[in-house]
DNA sequence: ATGGTTTAGTTTATATATGAAATATCTGAC
DNA sequence: GTCAGATATTTCATATATAAACTAAACCAT
């Protein structure tokens, strides 16, 4: 059947979309803040979510346990978030923003904003609104199919 | 204006779709073909385009120049693709997959079919066709921009 | 022809990402 | 209480990715 071809031309343009995007959002971090696509979303889950345990940082970047332990490192390092212990439990560790990260995050998120509105400038408001809505429909797809094995 | 916002909640929509279905190619790959994504993403471009100069690659893949190096390095090692010099100019190299290369390909190209295919199985037909559709106006808008400069 | 520029690809240093194994801590059945 | 598993995180080895500097070859204006 050609469903199944469709659905791979289907999801190579959603690669190729997302990569050009990542490409320009990673090009942009890199020049103004010295920085990069993994750092600013990792910034973005803390200011979306607060306090976090490292464990969930990993689940909302969809990146491994490792990942984010190097992704500390160097944020914490260069001052923009920092640890906490957890009162009952002494494997959990909390990072949060500092003030320091507020405050770079949000001339991040602007300028990211500015790009990415930029980018996707050509589209009218309503396909922006409809791709979206497609997407959390796939979103939704994916998510389900993942809990159980998708690989026959 | 709330269309920046409505621009920067798509384009996370499609980063995290996107990246759903990469770690799931990602992990077939490894888990049947002891493989990579990157890897089937650049036999990929070499079956869909015949031979190849590594800077086409490097085009196609939307990844640096460096990278296609190593990768090249790898499926050569493992026999999957060959190099052949250009007559006329002596710095371009053309690869092409080599018969152990299409034969592999093969394998990977139907799994992979069969793993996007579950995993989106949940949108109609209309709604890929219509995701499709309008994932191509992001690319095109994209293309444009990147040309000029979108970094304001 | 020759020297300056562009083009193709490699190398180098480093960041990002993974899976698997290891460590440390907690939880629950007994 | 204790010990077998479960959970949170780190460590290790390695793959993937980039930018910047570099080499080699081709092009081109003089």
């Amino acid at each position: 059947m050609a469903d199944a071809r469709d659905t791979v031309r289907l999801s190579l343009r959603l690669l190729t979309t997302s990569r050009l995007i990542e490409r320009e959002v990673d090009a942009l971090m890199r020049a103004r803040f010295d920085s990069t696509i993994a750092r600013f979303d990792f910034l973005s889950a803390l200011d979306r979510h607060g306090a976090l345990t490292l464990g969930e940082v990993s689940q909302y970047l969809l990146v491994s346990n490792g990942n984010v332990t190097q992704l500390r490192t160097r944020l914490s390092a260069d001052g923009l978030i920092e640890t906490e212990a957890d009162e009952n439990d002494r494997r959990i560790q909390r990072v949060r923003l500092t003030k320091k990260g507020e405050s770079v995050f949000k001339h991040m998120a602007k300028a990211h904003a500015a790009c990415v509105d930029a980018l996707l400038r050509d589209l009218t408001q309503a396909d922006k609104q409809k791709l979206t809505r497609l997407l959390d429909a796939a979103k939704t797809s994916l998510r389900r199919k993942l809990t159980k094995g998708a690989t026959p």
